[in-house]
Parts: C-alpha cells; structure tokens; sequence
DNA sequence: TCCATTTAGTTTATCATTAAACTATTTAGT
DNA sequence: ACTAAATAGTTTAATGATAAACTAAATGGA
C-alpha cells in the first residue's frame, strides 16, 4: 500500500481546495456590505436560485452544515427580515422559511458587489479551463457526500 | 457587462470548492485520534514534510491563517508537546518553533488514520485526473493569494 | 391503541477564526 | 544617534461552527 508521505497528491488536492476556500471566501465577504456573512449569503442565494420554501433542515443538508448552525443562521437572517419563518401547517415540528423582497434584494446587491472581484478572476483564468474543471470537482463533491452518509 | 445571475460560472466553481472542503475536512478530520484538529495536523505536516524550524509568522503567512490564528494553534501544540517554541536567537520579537519527536509521530499516525479514508476517494478517481486538475487549481491559489495581498 | 423510534428544531459547551488594538523590538531614513 | 515606520507576537471581542443533550411532534410496528 502507498504511504501518503511518498504519494501526496489527494493530499495536495484537498490542500489546494483548502486554501483556495479560504481566500475565495475571504474576497467576496469583504466586497460585501452591512456586515453580510457568507453563511448568509449562502442562504439568500440558496432560494433566489431555486425559489420556493424550504424547512431549515432542508437547507442544513443542502448547505452541509449542521441543524445547530443553521439555528443560528436563521435566526440572524429572521432579524433583519431577510426571510419568513412560520410554522410548518402540515408537521408540527418543522417551519417553511421562505425569503422576503428584502432578502432577494440584499442578495442581488452582493451579486452586484461581487462583480469586480470576481471580474479580476475571470481575466486571469479563461472560461474553458474553468469549465473543463467543474466535472471533477462536481464528482468529488458528490462521492464525498454520499461516503460521508454511508459511514 | 455580464451579470453573474446569468453566467455563474465562477460561482459555481468556488462554491464546489467550498461544499468539497468541508466534506473533505469532515471526512479526515473524524479519522484524526485524540481530538486532533485540521489546524493543528496542518502544522505538524508542515514541519514533517518541509523540516526545519519556523516563525510563527511564518506559519501564519504558509497556511493562510492569522497571526492570532496561528498563536492559538501552537499554544495547543507547545501544550501537548508536539512543538518545541524558543525565542529566536538573532531576533528578541520572533520566536522559532521546531517539530517535536512526540508531534512527528502524532502526526504520522495520523496520516495512517487518514489511509483508509484517501484509498476508497483514490479509488473512485484516477491519478491522472486528479493531476490534471491540479495545476489550475494551484494557479487560481496563487492567484487570489496575490490579488489578497494588492489590495 | 400504545409505545419505541425517528425526526425537526433549539440550546449549550467548546473551539477556531478573524479583525483590530496593543506591546515590544528591529529597521531605515535623516 | 534618533526617531518613525515596520514587524513579531499576544490579546480581546465578535462570530460562526460542531457535537451532543434536550424538547416536542410524528411515525410505525405490536
């Protein structure tokens, strides 16, 4: 069996993946305004794209974070009315969120703000050598997943 | 100009990376034994594979943490004795921090732990196309390592 | 029907991280 | 030599995340 010391290159893969994260995470952030946190974000962005409501949990799985967390981000987002939480009519233990014309526009304004920095990006690297790398990363994604429920 | 509603490409390739880092941090992370953390086998993979001593902020800047980042993760190490942390004999600010026996071997057997972990992902995805995504991937690190440090 | 199990959501304790303020030391320009 | 600026490291306050314990409601088998 190989040792990862002589053949580190999954290793150099999640390590690029990892630095990579952090400082993509960190440039948007800062182009956003009012304090938007990309936990938040993720959200608001989660259902301009995909519309409709969703129970928290849905978007704990959908967003791979745990219940606790999504608490949390609910809770910040409900505050600045961002979305509407109401109590799930057929399951008494769930609620529907569902965003507000206020999240949508808090929203639309980060795409807006994020356009420059991510302008710079796209300069440097072109469509198709983006492209042509998503397959993978949307495989690795996907079995990562999956192995994570199975264990 | 295009707007990223339309043409989320980069979108879509940061948020990949993002889903896939936390996955891949989960995964490895719960192989760890003793409450071992990504921040702290960070360090000591560091130092295995490169040798040597370092400055804390040396540290911070290789790993992209901050500097208070990195003072809190070598506190836990020096705690544990898996570092070593001296002052730096030509500098009265710095300090220098060298890889313990204790710490090399903590952070070999974590490689182990991981083994199994990085066998089944290597299994679902061959050498070649793993190789072939990282050179992208490391320009677009060094890219938005650059673009952090411009503005 | 009843009870054990599962599921949704919250809360708590612990911890990692950042940004920013702060101390101490070194470096560099005059 | 002096002083201003830069640098190394620590600390603090705020935030976000997890895991685990907990409450409440739904489900499903006997």
């Amino acid at each position: 069996m190989a040792k990862y010391e002589d053949d580190p290159l999954l290793f150099n893969f999640f390590n690029e993946i990892g630095i990579i994260n952090q400082l993509s995470q960190n440039i948007l952030e800062r182009a956003f305004s009012n304090g938007l946190k990309m936990s938040h974000f993720v959200v608001l962005n989660h259902f301009a794209r995909l519309g409709g409501s969703r129970s928290p949990q849905d978007l704990a799985r959908a967003l791979q974070v745990t219940k606790g967390a999504m608490t949390n981000t609910l809770k910040r987002l409900e505050a600045k009315s961002l979305v509407d939480i109401q109590p799930d009519p057929d399951d008494g233990r769930a609620k529907r969120v569902t965003l507000t014309d206020a999240g949508l526009q808090v929203r639309n304004d980060a795409i807006a703000a994020i356009g420059p920095a991510l302008d710079n990006v796209g300069k440097q690297f072109t469509q198709r050598r983006l492209k042509e790398a998503l397959p993978l990363l949307r495989e690795v994604r996907a079995y990562l997943d999956k192995a994570r429920d199975l264990e």
